[in-house]
DNA sequence: AATTAATGTCGTATATACTTGACATAATGT
DNA sequence: ACATTATGTCAAGTATATACGACATTAATT
């Protein structure tokens, strides 16, 4: 998987660590680290809380154009 | 959850069957099926996925206003 | 240089997304 | 009316998103 450095660049702007981000989406910190490397493959709703946290639209922290690999 | 009637709109729009999208995609029909019933949660990679197919962004089929209940 | 905070990573466990097969009903076509 | 297609739903299984605890390393503070 691809690693989401949008995400990345977005909390920080905010001054945000990744702690501060979990604790505010409500999951928990390995989570957040695990999307920022691309670890994983969030679930719609995660990525929207994330969005609103950061203040960002879907499309600008979660649409990627490449890499119709697996599902 | 709450349904997403969007997918199912852009769906028809395209005169396509649940059966055709999860074929695009490359997933079960129920799957499609129980997405557009609300009965759950999609990773982001399928929400891309479907956005493709369907030719809308995320913005259009997978954001939501209200409904900060779970995670 | 020493402490503390932030990040990366691992292992084990749990919840749930997703699969497959099956069946019922609704809608569409002949 | 009958046949076919599309949709909704259930049960049982598999894959994976996420949790929690721990520890190592890197960056920031003092």
């Amino acid at each position: 998987m691809t690693r989401n450095i949008k995400i990345k660049v977005a909390r920080v702007q905010l001054d945000m660590t990744q702690k501060d981000l979990a604790l505010a989406v409500g999951v928990s910190r390995q989570t957040i680290n695990a999307i920022e490397q691309g670890e994983y493959n969030p679930t719609i709703k995660l990525c929207r809380a994330i969005c609103k946290v950061l203040g960002k639209s879907l499309d600008e922290l979660f649409w990627e154009e490449e890499n119709e690999d697996e599902r």
